[in-house]
DNA sequence: CGCATATGTAACCATATGGTTACATAAAAC
DNA sequence: GTTTTATGTAACCATATGGTTACATATGCG
C-alpha cells in the first residue's frame, strides 16, 4: 500500500503538470453527469480501497450496471484501481476535479462575482432613476 | 436592459438561495461534458447578447445543431435569452457552476489537497524506512 | 480438489444524443 | 406589399448511454 501510494503521488503528480485537454474534460464532467457515479466518488472518498462488489451492493442497479458506471469514472481519470488477489480496491483520483476547479470553475465564479457586483450596481442607478421620474411628475 | 438586468439579479438571487438539486447538477455536468457548448459558454460570456444566428455561425455545424447545443445549455440554466423583436439576445448564467463549485468542486479540492499532504507523508516514510533497511543489510 | 466468491465480458434493448435536411413563422428592410 | 432575414420545429439517422440477463474466468477457502 505505501508503494502504491507513492504511485498514486507520482501518477497524480504527472497528471497536475499535465494539461487537461478538451476531450478530458468531457470526460470529467460526462462522468459527473450522473448522480449514481458521484455517489460512487463519495462512497470511495469515504471508504479508499472498498471493493467493487462491495460499491455495487450500494445501489439498486445490478452489479454490471455498476460496473458500467466504474467504467466511466475510470476512464476519466476519476477513479484509480489496485488488484489486491482476486479483489479490486478502488481509490479516488481528485486530481481532475482539481484541474477543472483551477482552469475552468474559477474562471466563472470570479466572473460571477463581477457579474453580481455590476448587477448590483444597475439595480441602484435604476432605483434612483425611478425616484427622480417619480419626483419629475409630481 | 436595466430592467432585465434586474430580473437577473432577482432570478440569479433565488437560485443561489434555491437548492440546486440533484438533476439540475446533471443537467449542468452534462451540459459542460461537450466541447462546444463549453465554447459557447466562453463566447457569450464573452460578448452579452449576442444573436442565435451569430453564435451558431461560429461553429461548423448546422444553425440547428448549435440550436440543440443551446438548449441543452437553457435546460441547465448556463443560458439566459431575452427576446428582442426577432433577436434573441443570449447571456450567461453562472450561478450553477458558482453552486457546483460552492458545493461540490470546493469539496474534492479540499479533499485532495489533504490527499497530497498525506501521499508526501507517506512517501517520505517510505524513503527513511529503505534508508534504514539498507544500513542493516549492509 | 471442489465449491464459493469476486470480477469481468458479451449480447440485448429502450432511450438519449448529436448531427443532418426540409419546412414554417415572424420581424425587419426596402 | 414583397422580399429578406432571424429563429424555430419536425423528421430522419447513426451512434452512445444506461440498464438488463447469461456466461466465463480467476482467486480464496474448507
Amino acid at each position: 500500500m505505501v508503494t502504491y501510494a507513492i504511485w498514486l503521488f507520482v501518477r497524480a503528480t504527472h497528471l497536475t503538470i499535465g494539461k487537461l485537454d478538451s476531450r478530458d474534460m468531457d470526460a470529467v464532467f460526462q462522468a459527473l453527469a450522473h448522480e449514481s457515479r458521484r455517489r460512487m466518488l463519495d462512497i470511495v472518498k469515504t471508504e479508499p480501497g472498498i471493493a467493487v462488489g462491495a460499491l455495487a451492493a450500494e445501489f439498486d442497479v445490478t452489479r454490471i450496471a455498476v460496473l458500467k458506471h466504474l467504467a466511466v469514472l475510470e476512464e476519466a481519470n476519476l477513479i484509480i484501481s489496485e488488484r489486491d488477489g482476486r479483489m479490486r480496491k478502488l481509490y479516488v483520483n481528485a486530481a481532475p476535479i482539481q484541474m477543472i476547479y483551477d482552469r475552468w470553475t474559477t474562471d466563472y465564479s470570479a466572473y460571477w462575482a463581477s457579474e453580481m457586483t455590476r448587477i448590483k450596481y444597475l439595480a441602484e442607478a435604476s432605483h434612483q432613476h425611478e425616484k427622480r421620474s417619480q419626483t419629475g411628475n409630481s
